[in-house]
DNA sequence: AAGACGAAAGTGGTTGA
DNA sequence: TCAACAACTTTCGTCTT
């Protein structure tokens, strides 16, 4: 692959000082503020901005009698529940408001409410499929350690792939784990597809399966994964310090202007930057470590890094 | 003894006919 | 659909620190 194939497509990280009025990434105009009030493009999937994400209450109060007066109930909503968290839901205990014991009659009543209550509340097949995606898209982003807006993405991509219709016949968990993998590269938040796998009971070929599948019929144009996007990961995992994480992504700048990135797994070429950054900030770490955060082998870390030397003189001593 | 090195053979994904 | 191919992995013996 060439590497101005490679490059297509990267969306404009810069931040404008206003919202943007088209989606960065498709360019679509389509943009949507959830009530969650994240702005997110419902063409692709996107969120573009979160920073406004706020879950507390929009006043203040100075009082405990002004807290009593302004509170109401609830959490704020959300996409990534099938139903937004907006549900009501009937209490379990058979007592009034004020704390009586229902009499038998009653509770009967109150028996029989709930019981349709609860088949109402999941009724459509749509928003079954959606309640158990939902709870398993939870479960997922939650073992991935997921920021908030990652969900958000992966929840909108979901919705979006049942509305297509790309849901029946497949498994929910391989579309979810899909749309994780999917909204993980939206968002710059790398993850790989072996990371997604390795929590999902979807094999990798499967998930990868679902992955192309809802970029094709969703119509997304999926930025490239940059070596760049693993570097802060793997130098956290290795404790290093911020002066040999400048130095891998220098490093990685100048590998670039050579072109000897293109083609290559990036997880790889972020590895070898980091084992020469290492070296050259007194830091090192051996290879074996290295290979060892970034999910590949020692022998391609050297290979990489080997490349790395030989394409310009970077003072290191081999 | 640990780490680095490199050769050789095998694997899974992509590409182009 | 299939073969060719590049990238990557696994394994292992050797060299260096």
């Amino acid at each position: 692959m060439s590497e101005n194939n490679r490059r297509k497509a990267q969306p404009d990280t810069t931040p404008s000082e206003d919202e943007p009025q088209t989606c960065p990434n498709c360019g679509s105009n389509h943009l949507i503020m959830t009530s969650s009030r994240e702005l997110v493009c419902s063409n692709c999937g996107l969120v573009i901005s979160d920073d406004v994400l706020d879950f507390g209450a929009e006043w203040r109060e100075f009082s405990p009698e002004e807290r009593d007066k302004r509170a109401r109930a609830g959490p704020p909503s959300t996409l990534t529940m099938h139903d937004r968290g907006l549900s009501t839901t009937i209490d379990w205990r058979d007592v009034d408001a004020r704390g009586h014991k229902l009499d038998a009659h009653r509770r009967a009543e109150m028996q029989r409410i709930r019981k349709w209550h609860n088949r109402s509340r999941v009724y459509q097949a749509s928003e079954r499929n959606l309640a158990s995606a939902m709870s398993e898209l939870d479960r997922l982003s939650g073992q991935l350690d997921l920021p908030q807006r990652v969900r958000q993405s992966a929840a909108l991509l979901y919705r979006r792939a049942l509305d297509k219709n790309l849901i029946r016949g497949r498994s929910i968990e391989a579309i979810v784990a899909a749309c994780v993998y999917a909204a993980c590269r939206f968002t710059s938040f790398p993850r790989t597809l072996a990371d997604v796998g390795r929590y999902t009971r979807v094999g990798r070929k499967e998930l990868g399966r679902s992955y192309r599948l809802i970029v094709r019929r969703l119509g997304l144009q999926m930025p490239i994964t940059q070596p760049e996007d693993f570097v802060s990961r793997y130098t956290n995992a290795l404790k290093l310090s911020q002066r040999t994480h400048a130095r891998a992504l220098d490093i990685l700048m100048k590998a670039r202007t050579k072109g000897i990135t293109s083609g290559k797994d990036p997880t790889c070429i972020a590895a070898a930057a980091i084992y020469i950054a290492s070296i050259l900030e007194g830091e090192r770490r051996t290879q074996r470590e290295i290979s060892e955060v970034a999910g590949v082998t020692e022998v391609t870390v050297r290979n990489r890094y080997k490349e790395l030397v030989r394409a310009f003189d970077l003072g290191v001593e081999v």
